[in-house]
DNA sequence: CCGCACGCTTGATAAATATCAAGTCAACAC
DNA sequence: GTGTTGACTTGATATTTATCAAGCGTGCGG
């Protein structure tokens, strides 16, 4: 049964760059035919290669974009709130390139494709907010195929837990926040090699305990890694 | 010296999908500031980090965009005329991504990329065409990071030549078009690497003279490559 | 014509990564 | 408490990929 977005739903979803342009009619007129949705964990929400109904918004829970081919799968990216998703494939009209699911019990706004569209189509300001978003996840995945051929899995680990220490604000200790085999498959690697990599790191100061992990060199760790802002930094 | 686009070479540069939407004047106004310059082989005509200045667009010849870290070094695609690049990095006004060099001599137009904005401010139909570009190439991108972690290298060279043989028409034997090594890293591989996954691609009817690639059997070859349009199909 | 440079190939070896097979441990249902 | 499940780890092994070191052949400048 359909359920209308609520009011302090909406205005988070309306915090996000891609609608804060919007005149407040527009957006109320995208609300309208939008609804929301709770999901249980491990639900598909979408599968590459169908087309388009929807532009989704995670307002809750967690939501990872995978691709598979010949029997192999892999994981492109992990979404949390509030970020949206199949906004290329929305705007182009063309069949999904990766499939999504939740990772938990997940809060989905669902907005029709046919009036985000329409939007579009009259309202400059949106069209500008959309070339912004793509823009941004074109950056990003251009970003990510750098990782991937420029860098071993020890390498891409390494840069991969400075990223997240400097977005909880470099404390010693922090959790990683998804199941490891997830994050290997993110990162290209088997779950074996990820247990082996994060052995590999531990003369630079990373331990884990669980899903804690303690960066206590940073110094060390960001000479190995060698981060770049053309591959790492996850703004511009 | 600057030297303005004359009318034949705008026309093809109007031919663009990025363009063919505009109205004249508007257009005019893009090739008012525009000029165009032909370069030797070999030069590097936008490095990664730098910031956008000028939208390219490649008139004649071929153009490389490739990408490094500490010291190492990856095709990331290769252009031929006609065909835009840097357009990520002008309307999002961030720093290059890729750096981009000449393969051999080639006439590019250059347009300012503040007036690119600037249309795209004013032109909602520019606007649009500029998100079909993007969402273009969002998904190529996209294509190409499933490409590089659902598959072995051999089986990358394989899609790669059934697309190549596809774009030819389908002809028992067409021309690479590329040398060797440019295309080994482009497929994320070394040159010694590609020489070898050449030989192994044999049994399924394929056979290299210089740079004449031959296929003697095409289904053999589709068999074992498994080509999927959500990874190897350049539309959509 | 010679010699050199350079792209390509080949073989031997090394490194990176994946696979297979147990084994540990914690969470959870009963 | 007991048993089961599933994620994670570990070691042994195999596969994939890279590196190193020649060698081959073509094209080009002298």
């Amino acid at each position: 049964m359909p359920i209308r977005v609520k009011d302090d739903e909406a205005a988070e979803v309306r915090a996000l760059d891609l609608f804060t342009g919007l005149e407040d009619d527009d957006f109320a007129a995208l609300m309208r035919g939008a609804y929301v949705q709770t999901f249980p964990p491990r639900i598909e929400l979408a599968s590459q290669g169908e087309r388009s109904d929807f532009l989704h918004v995670v307002t809750g829970g967690a939501v990872e974009m995978f691709a598979s081919w010949n029997g192999r799968e892999t994981v492109m990216a992990t979404l949390e709130p509030v970020s949206t998703f199949i906004l290329a494939a929305t705007i182009c009209d063309a069949p999904y390139l990766m499939s999504a699911r939740t990772l938990e019990k997940s809060r989905i706004v669902l907005v029709p494709s046919e009036d985000v569209r329409k939007i579009f189509d009259i309202n400059a300001d949106f069209a500008r907010a959309v070339v912004t978003e793509l823009g941004r996840s074109y950056r990003a995945v251009v970003k990510s195929t750098k990782n991937l051929k420029l860098r071993t899995s020890l390498e891409r680990l390494a840069n991969h837990l400075l990223q997240r220490y400097a977005m909880e604000g470099n404390p010693t200790a922090f959790e990683l926040g998804q199941e490891k085999r997830h994050l290997a498959s993110y990162l290209g690697m088997t779950p074996e090699n990820l247990s082996r990599a994060i052995r590999q790191l531990e003369p630079y100061g990373v331990t884990f305990e669980g899903n804690i992990v303690t960066i206590t060199n940073p110094e060390d760790l960001t000479n190995f890694a060698k981060p770049s802002p053309l591959i790492d930094d996850p703004w511009s």
